[in-house]
DNA sequence: CCTCCTTGTGGAATCGATTACACGACTTCG
DNA sequence: CGAAGTCGTGTAATCGATTCCACAAGGAGG
């Protein structure tokens, strides 16, 4: 492959002067800057961006931890996520955590050996010594969907308060009295949220959320099955399963098929984050649906902010509840909405 | 950031005494690598990834260009490949083209600057004057799922036209005649082969595809949807229609919806890709399902040979049908496979 | 006519690693 | 006891770019 020596032989000129035709600087005469333009033509050169980075302590790229590439919530986060960068001039380099610390910081690692400019990070625990260290040292970070607790680092998050009461509220309209939840892993605050905000809103209707009602999840439709099971074997099975991501409502719809049962005349269904697929279940699944697309093109924006210098703020999108019919046929049915 | 230098004064040693021990060379005094080690850790040193790339001329990095992320199949096939490169000692950057040739230039151009020791390429078109120069000028490259004819580039991809045939046959026995397909884009391959396998089952039937259902779609929902919309105008309307993607299919089952019609009773309904999605489907979707995972995973290994210095050969996998129920009841259900 | 800028250019240092080569200190063996 | 290895280490070149600094040529101004 053709270097900056090369082109400079070509051109006849040194490579000072290549480099300044090929990073636009001033001082350049039109003669040298056409030579080099054609001896860069003529040998096909690409500046390599190894060494340019390495010089320049810059790889204009993003690093993107998610936690699951196979959630389709996380696959469009990841492509808006790519789509902003390459708008403001960066790449991007995904790691794909599955849910798992270890894999989680494999990622970080080889991204901060990387050199990358900026993180972000959807993590899937409270935080490894290794990326707790990354933020003291400097590097620019930004949490998106989930976050770390008491860590100095901008958050871009959906809030799902609002719509998890209109949800209930729409729950509690169909008559259901007993409501359940398929909780994500404790150490996530999206784990936790969901739950917390679940309970306030059946608190506001008088209802209570037993802990038999509340089922230990990971965000995976097997967990998701594994749960709906067990509350499906209680003396006094719940009327609604709430799962906290989509995953593990393909799970529970899986687990009440499997039984020969019915959605939502045995069991209701309703979902955190809204995806295409959910519009052709069966029956279609009411979802709290997050701004997926806005909240990555936010959370580009912050860390570039970070990076160029600026102090980015956290940002908080409302999420919006989306009722189709898998909580029981609505006489009207009515679009609500947060926003 | 500490660098290797830092490290040599903490140690007391020479640069490439700390060089040596980071790269377990046998000539190393016990005692020497010992105090490296404690530099190392004291002053959390990790090696510059860039820096190392540049001398070694190696990055350990794969670029993956595919067609489009938010296509689950993609994404399962993205998964499979950066766990196989892992296993192997290699990272993956991703590029998502979105079906569209000037983004896959674009993720191509930045990865061949990034200096990635190989390119995994499934190509929206039959290849940019760019991708061929990479190959003529002896990058690494394999092709999967897509290829480009005529390149000398080992493709890793599914054969489906067994369960082509097998399709055919289970729509033949159901009672079907009239069947259509959505195609592909006529620039990939597996737009055209689609259709050709899809045609040759039918002949063997005695049965023809005219124009009139053949639908010209782009491997995107939205072209599913206008395209069974064209289908359900005609005054003789098909009774099948096999989309050629799994998006299509969705687009399909909303046109279908649309109108208020059902699927199968008022035209029945096949996919190619499987994904898990189509079990929850109203109703579940017949579909030909690829090997995916191991597409994926043998695509790692054909490009590593390549890099490697080896000469792998293309890989072919058999496809198989699922049997659901969107073309039609089937008395007493058998999975048909090919393998 | 001499100084002082301005402009364009090249030489060389630099980024952080790897590695060829030289060298000193020991061992080993004839 | 001297020649020939072996072993561990350091010096310095190198990868391909960017950029500071020096300098030459030419124009402007006193």
């Amino acid at each position: 492959m053709a270097s900056i020596k090369d082109v400079a032989a070509e051109a006849g000129v040194s490579v000072a002067t290549v480099s300044r035709v090929l990073n636009d600087h001033p001082s350049v005469s039109a003669d040298a800057r056409t030579r080099v333009l054609a001896a860069v033509e003529a040998l096909g050169y690409r500046p390599n961006a190894v060494a340019r980075s390495l010089r320049t302590d810059q790889t204009h790229t993003l690093g993107l931890v998610i936690s699951d590439v196979l959630n389709p919530y996380f696959t469009e986060l990841a492509r808006s996520v790519e789509e902003e960068a390459r708008a403001l001039g960066y790449s991007v380099i995904i790691g794909n955590a599955d849910e798992r610390p270890d894999l989680q910081d494999h990622h970080v690692r080889n991204l901060l050996d990387r050199r990358i400019d900026g993180l972000l990070v959807s993590p899937t625990d409270g935080g490894s010594p290794l990326m707790l260290d990354a933020v003291r040292a400097g590097t620019p970070m930004v949490f998106v969907d989930r976050w770390i607790p008491g860590v100095a680092v901008p958050v871009v998050r959906a809030d799902g308060q609002a719509a998890v009461r209109d949800l209930v509220a729409h729950l509690h309209g169909l008559g259901h009295r007993r409501l359940a939840i398929i909780a994500g892993p404790a150490a996530t605050t999206t784990g936790q949220e969901r739950v917390a905000a679940f309970r306030d809103a059946l608190e506001a209707y008088g209802l209570e959320l037993p802990d038999a009602y509340i089922g230990q999840g990971d965000f995976q439709a097997e967990s998701g099955r594994r749960v709906t099971e067990g509350f499906l074997d209680l003396p006094e099975p719940p009327e609604v399963v709430f799962a906290a991501d989509n995953l593990m409502a393909l799970g529970a719809l899986d687990a009440v098929r499997a039984r020969g049962l019915r959605v939502p005349e045995d069991l209701a269904l309703a979902a955190f984050d809204d995806i295409p697929w959910f519009v052709h279940t069966d029956p279609p699944i009411t979802a709290i649906a997050q701004p997926t697309g806005d909240l990555g093109r936010a959370a580009v924006r912050a860390l570039v902010d970070r990076i160029e210098g600026r102090r980015p703020a956290s940002v908080t999108l409302p999420a919006r509840l989306v009722v189709r019919r898998s909580c029981g046929e609505n006489p009207n049915p009515v679009q609500r909405s947060t926003s």
